[in-house]
DNA sequence: CAAATAATCAAATGTAAATTTGATTATAGA
DNA sequence: TCTATAATCAAATTTACATTTGATTATTTG
């Protein structure tokens, strides 16, 4: 009994990378299936052989990006690095991911608010998005425990280091002065620059 | 001979701020025409006698925030404050902007990424959105000309400070654990604490 | 090779929303 | 008071998609 046929002619991973590129370029309503579909040499009507909506495409992105950037923090938030050198490796982790994947983070960053049109999958994505700030958030707790950071108010603090990196989507460009890896360098410098302890008060009184 | 009639019932600036909050909500596809002209009370057609489209309607809540913040930035660039209290002092503007008028800058800075695609109008936003970004810069170069701040990349840590600020558009909730003010004064603390200049290496060789 | 079905397409279908149109109402000024 | 016109509305009109439908093609497996 023949089934089971045919070797994904074009992988859904392929679709999730063009829907991403394609979120990030006009956001979620501007995009349309046909421009999707076209980045993957697909008609509109195809799409929905692997992607029951619209709408489904964007919880994918969003799902596959946040999975993925959260992994590779996790792996540097529980190594035994030194709180400043994991604070610069998740920086890098999270500019390159923003310029290599490019656009499944981006997208991931901007389209969230779509998402919270919609009920039930607005909630999985919030948990998402907070356990990846959960991350950082314990990066900077643990620095400051340690006395190799400052005290802030790490709520702020971790929002403030956000929405810098995910900043980045908006104004990088391929071949500019400087790499991402410079980038996300001199960002992390910024960061880890503002977290030095205040020099101890050794003033004779 | 009977002309110029009618006061205004519903002032163009009213639409302004509808469409404001309404392009922040849902995104410039997003929103509607029905849905900005409830917001004033009116018909979706009825917009149509303050502005010729949808479009010209982005393009006006755009230049209105850019411009706005902008003389805001300025006066505080061009007064005779140290470099510190001018930063501390932009970053207040930026933060409370967006939350008070709330919509008005969120908007801005959110829905560039429409005009993007329409070209004669971009140019125009884009060159506003530099001006800004050429004061905030300003102020970072006048500091590490004086000695208040330690040499860094201007060009990165302005964008890294503009994505920190707005960024803030999308988490700030009226009635949260801080006020704007005090929101505001802890992002500037950050990255004031981030231009403190290296201690002096005063240690004996 | 042949059956079963995946992957695709071109062409409907349906709908939501921008914009237009043709009144109607209200007001400023003569 | 009367007239021109601004401001508005309700009801078309148009358009741009998302999604469906009904083939057609390709491929796997027996």
């Amino acid at each position: 009994m023949p089934r089971k046929p045919a070797e994904q002619t074009v992988q859904p991973d392929a679709i999730l990378k063009a829907a991403a590129t394609v979120f990030y370029r006009k956001g979620y309503h501007g995009a349309t299936m046909a421009e999707i579909a076209a980045e993957v040499h697909l008609t509109a009507g195809s799409l929905y052989h692997h992607f029951p909506s619209k709408e489904d495409l964007l919880c994918a992105v969003l799902d596959h990006g946040l999975t993925q950037i959260t992994r590779s923090v996790r792996a540097v938030v529980n190594s035994a690095d030194p709180p400043a050198e994991k604070l610069r490796a998740i920086v890098q982790i999270h500019v390159l991911s923003e310029i290599e994947h490019v656009n499944i983070a981006a997208a991931v960053i901007f389209e969230g608010r779509a998402l919270l049109e919609m009920p039930g999958v607005r909630d999985q994505y919030v948990r998402q998005r907070d356990t990846l700030e959960g991350l950082y958030r314990q990066v900077v707790e643990e620095g400051i425990a340690a006395g190799d950071f400052r005290p802030v108010d790490v709520g702020i603090f971790v929002k403030t280091l956000f929405g810098a990196l995910n900043w980045v989507s908006l104004w990088y460009r391929e071949g500019g002065r400087l790499t991402g890896r410079e980038i996300a360098d001199e960002i992390a410098g910024t960061f880890l620059a503002a977290l030095r302890p205040l020099p101890a008060d050794d003033t004779p009184r």
